[in-house]
DNA sequence: ATTGACATTTCAGTCCGACAATCCGACTAT
DNA sequence: ATAGTCGGATTGTCGGACTGAAATGTCAAT
């Protein structure tokens, strides 16, 4: 017996200049990449004060629905990755999400991404996978450098598979993984390991042999839980922040 | 040669603000339930004015950390699905995503969350499991009754995985699917094979047995995209907003 | 003591007006 | 054309003010 009483929250106004904004983003009315009114102008025309639009404005920056390009003009735009990232990181950590969790998350996603890949893959993507995997082969000594190629790998895979949500998925959980691997990187033959998991994967992916990717990258997902754990570091610790 | 040189922005203030209140909570400086002070108490606290106070907080509560209960006090809190959902399904929607990529990720999360379920399930999500399906078997001709009792189970299974990274990263998924969902329930043993499927996949975890209940859920996921292409959809067609 | 009605105070939401910094576009001189 | 100059437009920030709803305090009745 809930009785629900009606709710009589009435919505604050920014809120309803904030959703009044989006609606005409996502239904098309304003497209991405246009350039929207100025805030004095929205102001007048939605009969609210420009106090009102500028906290309308930070919920839907704060969402990447709109953005300023070099400080002054205002432009609507499509969220990327990043922009999600920030929250959902921030969600997960305050959620105390452990290692594992995240793990056998990326356990599932990531062998997608290389199974789509292989048949998806464009020319654009297959070259900075190239240039990639060179730049990897001359920095397996430069552990820093490494991280960042390591992440920029299975960005591209995500991206090759040219499945939006899955690389809107994956992102929050790579952003989270990659403080300790520098750590995890510190074994001894991490590193090979790593170049060579890469390597067999772009192998496969150029071949299109979806089935060999798959396997290999959930072989090498499944190898960076064991450097974790060889590291000594706690799996079931939760992840700490950036 | 780019010369990059310094990148002049100076951050302005409200994020400034936002960034240092957010730290705040992620640190467990300010804990999760605890109510924050008043608006004009923060803008003296940070020597800023109260505008601009205000302006941070809307990003704060955008991403979920701050809200307010019964329209007064302001309280720090972990940002729940529901917070982040919104943002990632409107994003998926701007990056045109078809049902099959959605559909391809989920064909992913849903079995692990059934088999990692069947490894952690608690009475208290059990119980709420088989009010589920009871509610179900009476549902079986109330389409719209039939739509939110899938997503609860779903939701549910997810939930008793313990994971919330796959709880966070699933129901984005969900909330875009389930607006078509009612159509494809209008197939003429749809319904029935949803009960079926969640039965066994219920039984099955209440056994602890996570091959069966990940096999069923996979057949039951590929069950729902047969169903999608019966109802005469597209699955490549960009997913509209509900 | 507990309850309930009523008065008081606090505070979020909104508006107004203002100002400095700086970005943009137009105009001018080279 | 290109570079330099100048003024208007626009954002970020500020101080102040008002209103209604929420929180709190007061007091009488039970």
């Amino acid at each position: 017996m809930s009785l629900e009483l009606k709710k009589f929250e009435r919505e604050p106004a920014y809120r309803y200049v904030a959703k009044t904004i989006r609606e005409k983003i996502v239904s098309g009315e304003i497209k991405t990449g246009e350039q929207l009114p100025t805030e004095a102008a929205l102001a007048e025309a939605l009969g609210v004060n420009r106090s009102t639009v500028r906290e309308a404005l930070r919920v839907l920056e704060q969402g990447g629905l709109v953005r300023r390009h070099g400080g002054k003009k205002l432009f609507a735009s499509i969220p990327v990755s990043e922009d999600i990232s920030e929250s959902v990181s921030t969600a997960l950590i305050l959620h105390q999400v452990t290692f594992i969790d995240l793990w056998q998350t990326m356990f599932a996603l990531e062998p997608l991404a290389a199974k789509l890949s292989s048949e998806r893959l464009t020319e654009d993507i297959c070259a900075r996978l190239e240039t990639n995997l060179e730049a990897t082969q001359k920095s397996l000594t430069n552990r820093k450098r490494l991280v960042e190629l390591d992440i920029e790998f299975h960005e591209l895979v995500a991206a090759a598979s040219g499945n939006k949500s899955l690389l809107l998925a994956r992102r929050p959980l790579s952003d989270l993984f990659y403080p300790t691997f520098s750590r995890v990187l510190k074994q001894p033959t991490a590193a090979s390991r790593l170049l060579r998991a890469h390597e067999k994967i772009f192998t496969a992916i150029q071949k299109r042999d979806s089935k060999v990717a798959s396997d290999w990258m959930e072989k090498h997902i499944a190898d960076f839980r064991k450097g974790y754990e060889m590291s000594g570091l706690d799996i079931n610790a939760p992840i700490r922040a950036a």
